[in-house]
DNA sequence: TGAGGTTGTTAATAATTAGTTAAAGTTATC
DNA sequence: GATAACTTTAACTAATTATTAACAACCTCA
């Protein structure tokens, strides 16, 4: 599986429960933000703009559910995932009721394996939503249901990594991608190389496509010659 | 998973209960259509024909189990998937008295991913159900319902794992199956089987295809070569 | 121009991933 | 309940891909 490097937000008002998701969400390689209520929660929402917020029901200061319902006017956070934490699996009945918009519910006992089960399987659902599996651009194509690279009709062979990173580049053409921006979207955050293997890389897809399509812009990054 | 674009009809009195499953099904991908009642839920599905109705069994004007016994009177609903929305669980075993065709029923108050895990399991095997029994390609025939492959006008004895695995994989020639993606089709979401038995069973297909028709993408899983 | 920084290149090495075989476990069938 | 067919695993090998180190080339700006 692909490392995930999804921001979370938990908001919880119990220091315990906020220590034991934050430890297991960041062993699982998420980055995660934690907050003691509702009204801070949405202030670190609009700080980190996260992919997924975790949201306790019962919190002093802001509720859960009306924590959760101003977020939805918001319209940074209208297609952001929200997952409740509920004390007793009856009190879901009146979120439902309430009706604000959350993708699902956990009961605690909070277990680890159903967190990230749940977790992992929103955001994967994202992350499959979200990508074209096709860029075409001028004589070059890039499908990435079929992990294809087609030059003048030529098929060129991809290894995973340039394949990747070709797509990267390539899913928004003149933009100039950071080596920083590169290793987080392709290796994720907490993979650590060197700057150089980016280069690599980056010469093996030249040395497949010409250098005409991947300019390097010094001092910045890499982008691909619209 | 695949995209999918069924159509739903969701019928229910409570406007709450509605735009709830709305929001869910519709995020998930689904086009979904909304009806307060039994009488105008039969309408609404007249009018959209949709894939699967979801009908409250509790509703004024027209209840969701009399909605339920017109619909399966009329010949394009015979085989139109329903499921019911009961209020309590022990609810069900009226209908299964009532005996009036339902596919599934979903006890209140919803869960979202309970819901959507039991409509993405019937759409599932419709899906299942419509896939051709015959997939040709070239001078390969793989024949679903009588379980023979012939190349060339050959037959080829396939084992069962063999020959879904190989149908799956022709079922979209040139498209990329993950192991994960195998492992969920051909094996079951909670089977647990190591990928090496994945290589041995590709191995064996391709002994018996010849080795042009599957090709290994390094890092990323199989796929059969349009 | 030349010092300091950035990027390009190559080849060696490390790490990962897939292929293969035989044997053990399982299931179906007679 | 024995046999055969099928499935899965373990252990090993082979192949591919990723990463790094080392150095060359290049660019920038005082």
């Amino acid at each position: 599986m692909e490392k995930n490097t999804y921001k979370i937000l938990v908001v919880d008002d119990e220091p315990d429960i906020l220590e034991f998701i934050d430890y297991n969400l960041k062993r699982e390689g998420y980055e995660v933000y934690l907050a003691p209520n509702g009204q801070e929660g949405i202030e670190k929402a609009k700080e980190v703009n996260p992919d997924l917020i975790v949201l306790d029901v019962m919190m002093p200061v802001l509720d859960g559910i009306e924590a959760c319902r101003r977020l939805r006017d918001m319209p940074e956070f209208k297609s952001t995932f929200i997952v409740f934490l509920t004390a007793r699996s009856e009190e879901y009945s009146e979120i439902a009721g309430f009706n604000v918009g959350a993708d699902d519910y956990i009961s605690k006992p909070i277990k680890p394996r159903v967190l990230l089960s749940r977790i992992n399987a929103i955001l994967r659902r994202k992350d499959q939503n979200n990508a074209p599996s096709k860029i075409q651009l001028g004589d070059l194509v890039i499908d990435k249901d079929s992990f294809v690279v087609t030059k003048g009709g030529q098929k060129v062979q991809m290894a995973k990594k340039e394949f990747e990173l070709l797509y990267l580049l390539a899913g928004k053409p003149g933009k100039v991608f950071t080596r920083e921006n590169i290793l987080e979207k392709v290796w994720g955050d907490d993979v650590l190389v060197v700057d150089r293997t980016i280069d690599v890389h980056i010469r093996k897809i030249r040395e497949k496509l010409g250098d005409e399509n991947i300019s390097t812009v010094k001092g910045v990054g890499y982008k691909f010659e619209a």
